[in-house]
Parts: structure tokens; C-alpha cells; sequence
RNA sequence: GCGGGCGUAGCUUAGUGGUAAAGCCUCAGUCUUCCAAACUGAUGAUGCGAGUUCGAUUCUCGUCGCCCGCUCCA
């Protein structure tokens, strides 16, 4: 349901997770920043990944390269050809296709190339023939231009995928941290592209970041491994809190994957958009040797490996996961989005908006509020939360009622709550509330450190 | 980029060719106040630009943004 999309785009606003771009400007298209808890979360998203493709890893590395790479990578990559299309649009229902895959498949149904080009074409949506716009060169790639002088030599794109980076590193980075296959390079940075619909959130924007990892592996143990890491990806989702029953692998049709991939399975998750219920997080591709076979080929640095064991030289295989970064946290947020009852001091019972982020990705851990701003009350509270800050992010909090301040961390997804009472002064204590139990514990001053580090296991 | 729909406080909604209204949120204050509903007060909007008009939030045009579709994919 859309609504439920519509509830978190607003609570994002609302709440300082994600604002739109520039948008005492008018906004512009298909850009978002993330604020203040956004960029914990987001972070959060990133640090959980790293852990766990990288750093519990011995066989996967790390690196961050740069956003502009010389051109002749993409050239060589395969981007500039297939980011680049001739778009032709029908003059009576305006409808867009690119035009050499009209002339495909003309030559596929006919089994002849059209007499007269695009005049020969009939338009596959409303009949009418040979009605068309010129061909329109379509560039997915972003632009930009080195150097003092604002002309062609200075031309650079900007990365659309950050795997290139990790494919001309290969041989630095393989001699440098003494891997060999199977061995992976893992990378999370900013990617841009030229999307012609942008939208849905932060579901598809021009400037997006990504999580990417380049595992490495012997030809012939491709597709075991691309099942391994299909298996592996999809459980990380689960373990961080996505219902199984929201997510499943879409294997690409043959004739629709990149041009780079043998096979490619994307992990989608439910959601719910209008037009299309699933949508994808990260898509999990075998690219075969195609990438380092075209950069040893394009720069004429051998790109292969000598197996010493075997006494072979072959060039690996490499399985690629590559997620997002927003589309996940968008995930997590619906995911973790409810809308609960709770009952009231009036006996009556409150509707309650609470994210039941899991502990690791939530961007506060524990906030500390004072019953009221009775002054034998907030500078315990506020040693308190300092003394606490030095591990974790934690929010103080003193305005307004109570119960107010516990709707707005449940809102923003606060694990626990320390609430410094007219009690604490007498028994050194505080309540500690439990988010999703709403269970209430008494906690002795000198035990909530080790209370919190004991329930915020991986934060 | 093209076609269609839509733009009033942070959110949800009123309203008018002549001073733009409310609820929620936010903020300040009161109250030994543990789950959003007490009391008092405060901030805050017609997306932007042009045209018509004595006067435009209202009518017209452009632009920007959002939604749907084409397309693309992390």
C-alpha cells in the first residue's frame, strides 16, 4: 500500500532522516540529502555491510577509489557503448524506444534489415509506421569537464558503477595485501547516472551510493560461488530484519542482462510501490572474466593470474554483489515502520508510530529524559547521557510531558529509554524501557553501561 | 526528455478576484508529570517567475517539483 510508502517519506521529513535536495530552490530532481538521523542510519547501513563483507573476512579486502577514473576505462568497461542511446520517439503517441533495437527487431521478425530505416517502422504501441523523431543520442553517463579549459579534452565521466575502480586496482591491490583467488574487493562510494525517471524516493536517483564487492574466483568455480554469495546477501537482509516472506531473488531473462553478465539474480523486496510491488536492493552478477580480460586487453597490463600450484594462467571469474545504499534503508525503514497501540495514563489506548529498527541500524541507541525539568532532576540526567555518549549516539531529552518524549524516540526507532526519576537520587537507579517489550527495568547508575553493551551487541 | 494528473504552514485539510482559517507537530512557560489527549502563550503557508487587473492564492502562460506511464537499473 502506498500509504505506507506515503508515512515514511513523511516521517523522513518530519523527523530528519531525509529532506529534499536544495529545497528552498524549488528542490532539484531526483536528489535527496540525508539529515541528521538519516545519516546515521545510512551509516549504520554502511558499517553493518563492512563488517561483514570486509572486516569479519580474511578473504576480502577493502578500498575506496576515485569518482573519476580516466576515460578510457569506460570505454573499455563496455559503458560509453551501451550508456549511450539513440532514442527515437513516435510522432503520434509519443512513445520512446531506442532505435537500434526497433532495427533488431525488425530484422528478427522479418529476416531482413528495413529498405528504408525507421520509415519502415511500425510503432509497437499505437500501429501508425514510420512516424518517428530523429534519432536522440540518450547518455546515461554524467559529464564533466578536467582542467582550466572547458572543452572535449577535459572530458571525464563520472563513475555509474564504483566496480571499475576496484578492476583497474586489481593488480595493486592483489600484490599489496598478498590475496589470490578466490579473494574479493569490497567498496562503498557514490555512483552517478543519467536515469531518465528518476523517482520513488530514494528509490532511483541520479547520485546514488553503492556497496559493492568484486570476489575474484578460479573459471569453472563461477557459479558455485555466485550461488554462495546469492545466499549470503539475501541472509544479511534477514539477519538485520527483513521478513523473509518481503524478499525474493528475481533471476534476469538471458536476453535482458548487461552486457557484461553471464547470469545475474536480483534480491528484490516488497516495496509495495504503485505500478510494481517489488523492487530491487542489489543485484548479484556473474561477470565472468569479461571486465579484467578487457582492461588487460585495453591497457595492455596483464590482468591474469599464475596459479603456482597448477602451474596454470588463467583470468578470474568475478561475482559481483552490488547493492545500494538508499534502497536498503528505504527497506528498513517500511520494514520497520508500525503503527501499534499502546495505553495511556487515561486508561484509554494511543495509537503509536514506532520503527522497530533493529538495535545496529538504529541511529540512537538510548535516550536519557528526565521525568521533568525539576532541577534535582536534569544535570543527573545529563551526566548520564554524557557519560553514555562516548560509546553510543544518545539523545537528551527534557521538554514537554513524558510520555511525549517515549512517542518520539519509538518514532525515530530508540531501542531503550533511561528515564532519571525522584527516586534516583535516593537509590542511584534508573528506569530503563524496553522499545519493542515496553518492559520497564530498574538499572543501578554504575550498571547501565554494561546493561546497554550487553543488549547493543554489534552497534 | 515526452504524454497525463497535482502544487495553501513541517503534516492533514478549509477558503476567497479585496486583511488566508483550523487541528496536529514544533517552541517557551506552569504543574514531583512514567507512555502523544492539562493550562497559558508563540513561531509558521498560497512552489517560483511573468502576464491580465485598481488589486491575483484564485484567471492565463512559463518554470520548478511531486505522482502515473515510456525507459533505466544499485
Amino acid at each position: 500500500m502506498a500509504d505506507r510508502i506515503d508515512a515514511v517519506v513523511s516521517l523522513a521529513k518530519r523527523r530528519g532522516f531525509v529532506f529534499p535536495s536544495g529545497e528552498i530552490y524549488g528542490g532539484t530532481r531526483s536528489a535527496w540529502d540525508y539529515g541528521p538521523l538519516g545519516v546515521e542510519l545510512k551509516d549504520n547501513i554502511k558499517r553493518q555491510w563492512w563488517n561483514a563483507m570486509v572486516r569479519s573476512r580474511d578473504d576480502i579486502v577493502g578500498l575506496d577509489s576515485s569518482v573519476i577514473l580516466p576515460r578510457q576505462v569506460w570505454v573499455a568497461s563496455g559503458h560509453v557503448a551501451a550508456f549511450v542511446d539513440p532514442l527515437v520517439e513516435c510522432l503520434v503517441c509519443h512513445h520512446r524506444f531506442r532505435a537500434d533495437h526497433l532495427e533488431e527487431e525488425y530484422a528478427e521478425k522479418k529476416g531482413r534489415q528495413p529498405e528504408n530505416g525507421l520509415g519502415d517502422i511500425v510503432c509497437r504501441d499505437c500501429g501508425t509506421r514510420g512516424q518517428w523523431t530523429e534519432p536522440k543520442e540518450f547518455n546515461g553517463l554524467l559529464k564533466t569537464f578536467l582542467g582550466p579549459v572547458d572543452d572535449e579534452s577535459g572530458l571525464h565521466y563520472l563513475r555509474p558503477e564504483t566496480a571499475q575502480g576496484i578492476f583497474v586496482n586489481y593488480n595493486n591491490v592483489a600484490a599489496s595485501s598478498r590475496k589470490k583467488p578466490p579473494f574479493g574487493i569490497g567498496q562503498i562510494g557514490k555512483s552517478f547516472r543519467n536515469e531518465i525517471t528518476p523517482g520513488n524516493f530514494i528509490f532511483r536517483t541520479r547520485e546514488f551510493e553503492q556497496m559493492e564487492m568484486e570476489f575474484f574466483v578460479k573459471p569453472g568455480t563461477d557459479e558455485e560461488w555466485h550461488q554462495y554469495w546469492i545466499d549470503t546477501r539475501t541472509a544479511w537482509y534477514v539477519d538485520l530484519g527483513i521478513d523473509r516472506d518481503n524478499l525474493r531473488q528475481f533471476e534476469h531473462p538471458k536476453e535482458k542482462l548487461s552486457h557484461y553478465s553471464k547470469r545475474t539474480v536480483d534480491i528484490e523486496y516488497r516495496f509495495k510501490f504503485q505500478g510494481s510491488e517489488w523492487g530491487e536492493l542489489e543485484g548479484i552478477a556473474n561477470r565472468t572474466d569479461f571486465d579484467l580480460k578487457t582492461h588487460s586487453e585495453h591497457s595492455g597490463v596483464d590482468l591474469s593470474y599464475f596459479d603456482q600450484e597448477t602451474g596454470e594462467r588463467w583470468t578470474p571469474y568475478v561475482v559481483e554483489p552490488a547493492a545500494g545504499v538508499g534502497r536498503p534503508m528505504m527497506a528498513f525503514l517500511l520494514e520497520a515502520y508500525v503503527e501499534d497501540e499502546a495505553p495511556n495514563t487515561k486508561g484509554g489506548v494511543d495509537k503509536r508510530t514506532v520503527l522497530r529498527l533493529d538495535a545496529r541500524l538504529a541511529p540512537v541507541k538510548a535516550a536519557v529524559l528526565p521525568l521533568s525539568r525539576h532541577a534535582d532532576l536534569s544535570p543527573v540526567a545529563r551526566d548520564l547521557a554524557a557519560q553514555l555518549r562516548r560509546t553510543w549516539n544518545v539523545d537528551f531529552d527534557d521538554a514537554g510531558q513524558i510520555g511525549r518524549r517515549y512517542r518520539r524516540q519509538d518514532e525515530i526507532g530508540t531501542p531503550f529509554c533511561l528515564t532519571v526519576d525522584f527516586d534516583t537520587a535516593a537509590d542511584q537507579s534508573v528506569t530503563i524501557r524496553d522499545r519493542d517489550s515496553m518492559t520497564q527495568e530498574r538499572v543501578a547508575l554504575g550498571q547501565v553501561q554494561a546493561y546497554l553493551a550487553g543488549r547493543l551487541v554489534g552497534c
